[in-house]
This record gives C-alpha cells, sequence and structure tokens, in this order.
DNA sequence: TAAAATATGCTATTGGCAATAGCAATAATT
DNA sequence: AATTATTGCTATTGCCAATAGCATATTTTA
C-alpha cells in the first residue's frame, strides 16, 4: 500500500523535504531561528550592500514576506539597516547577528553532513545536481 | 551569491519542492483538488476497507489533520463513509469520486513524466531511491 | 526634460500543510 | 474486570508562501 507512492518522484520529494525540514527546523530551534530567517543571515554573511529586494530576490521570498522575516531578525537585534538612498536600505548583520550566523552555519553544515550520510553511495552525488535541475 | 546555497542539499530540497508543489497544486486545482486530497484518493483507489487512521499513518498526516480533508471530499461527493465497527469507518469513493481520481492519475503521470525528464539522463534513476533514503 | 514604466518597502489578508493538546467513545490487551 | 490503546474529533497554533493594493522613489524612453 506504501510503496505505490514512493515510487512517485514528486511524492517523494514532499516527503523528504518534510523530514529534512522538521529536522532542520528542530536544530535552528535551538538557536531561536526559524529556517527562512537562517537562510538570510546565511546569503548575507559578510555582506554590507545587500537590500531586502536582493534577498527575496536570490531566496524566491516575495518583498511582502520579507517585511515580517527581516522584522524578526531586527527586534532580535541581529540585523540593522542602514539607508542606501531614498528608496532602499542595506541589511547588515550586527555583532550579535555574526555570532547567531555562525552558529546557523555550524548547525547546518553538520546536519547537511549527516543527511548526505544517509543516501547511499551510488545515489549520494547524483541528489544535488538533480534536485537543481528542478528548479535552477 | 546564488551558488553557495544551492549546494547544500537541503536547501536544494526545499526549493525543487516547492517548485514542484507550485507546478503540480496549479495542476490539480483544475480539477478542484488540492495535493493531499490527491494523495489520498490515489491511496484509496479501489480500496474499501481503508480508515482514516490508515490513510493517515500511510501518509504521515494525523489524525487531526485528516477531519478537514475528508470532510472537504465528503462535501465534494468524492467518497463516503461506511461504518465498520461503532468506532471506526472505512473511507469509500463514490462514482463521482472514481472519476476524480482518474482524472487526478492523468495528472499526476504526466507531471511525473514531465519532471523525470527535466533531470539529466546520468542522475535520473538516482533521485527517488536517494530521496527515499531520507524518509522512509 | 517631461512622461511613462519599473522598483522598493510596506499593509493586510488568505491559503495550504502540519503540529499540539485535549476529549469521549470504543476496542483490544493483560 | 481493569488497564491500555485506538479512533475520530474540536480547537488552536506555527510556518511558509501567495495575492492585491499603496505611496514613494528611481530609471527608462520618447
Amino acid at each position: 500500500m506504501h510503496d505505490l507512492l514512493a515510487q512517485l518522484p514528486g511524492y517523494a520529494l514532499r516527503r523528504a523535504t518534510n523530514a529534512m525540514m522538521a529536522d532542520l527546523s528542530a536544530r535552528l530551534q535551538k538557536i531561536g531561528l526559524r529556517l527562512s530567517e537562517a537562510s538570510v543571515l546565511l546569503l548575507i554573511d559578510g555582506r554590507t550592500d545587500v537590500t531586502s529586494s536582493d534577498l527575496g530576490r536570490v531566496l524566491d521570498i516575495q518583498r511582502a514576506n520579507m517585511v515580517p522575516l527581516l522584522g524578526r531578525l531586527d527586534a532580535a537585534g541581529l540585523i540593522v539597516r542602514k539607508q542606501l538612498d531614498r528608496k532602499s536600505s542595506a541589511i547588515i548583520l550586527t555583532d550579535e547577528g555574526t555570532a547567531r550566523l555562525a552558529l546557523a552555519k555550524a548547525i547546518t553544515e553538520s546536519f547537511e553532513a549527516e543527511l548526505m550520510a544517509r543516501i547511499p553511495e551510488q545515489h549520494r552525488d547524483h541528489l544535488v545536481p538533480a534536485l537543481n535541475a528542478l528548479w535552477m
């Protein structure tokens, strides 16, 4: 009864992603970050010239949804906004944001390593290229 | 700026799944079904003895979340409940449910075929096994 | 340079999937 | 017979994402 759906790549994608997100979310929650928040921090990294729109474009998060996301990071003291011109601002990590990013990096790195380790060797190197063909 | 995250399997998983779900959802919406509803229909198929709990167990949908889902399928006239004992009921497709399932099958089959076609040949056969190692 | 098109950051709302806590009734186990 | 587990349910919450609309500012082009 099970095996029927598991052969469908779309179904397998959903299930794998759900499992992955549940695990990673739980780990990131320990440092007070959501998945989407962590991905924003990872993307800003050392940069001092990235705008909200830039981040949203790369991560495919709409401007409207960036607002509360960055609002939370701001309220947590992890980022500050620096006016670039009268329309847009750069999103910059505070010292606390940089420290949090280091934690997030450590978590995601060990997470990704464990994830890859679960995949049988002969399939391992094919996963990311196959996935990236589906959206990039 | 982009490529950094795209190398992370967790990130690639999320992005691929989001793209996939957006596409498939749009197709299923044309026949009035959500993804989760379609997966329930696909699983019931011809069976006449599956309970709500059974479906939830296989699909990893909690009982609490099965209630509104089956409620919608019921309201749409696609399923009926047949009492098994005083505690549980079998979920059975109506004629309309069977017809809708046939449509859903056609949609998912061509969808899955197109999805696989997007993946470079050398990676193609590795996707589903790699994904299933992450949750099964 | 003036007018039109585009971009930015935002408010407010909605949708879809999933999780938690708790409950009454029933069925299965010991 | 008493305990434990299961079923179906209510009610609520969380996370990610989408849509529609808006004021302001910038860029393009005519």
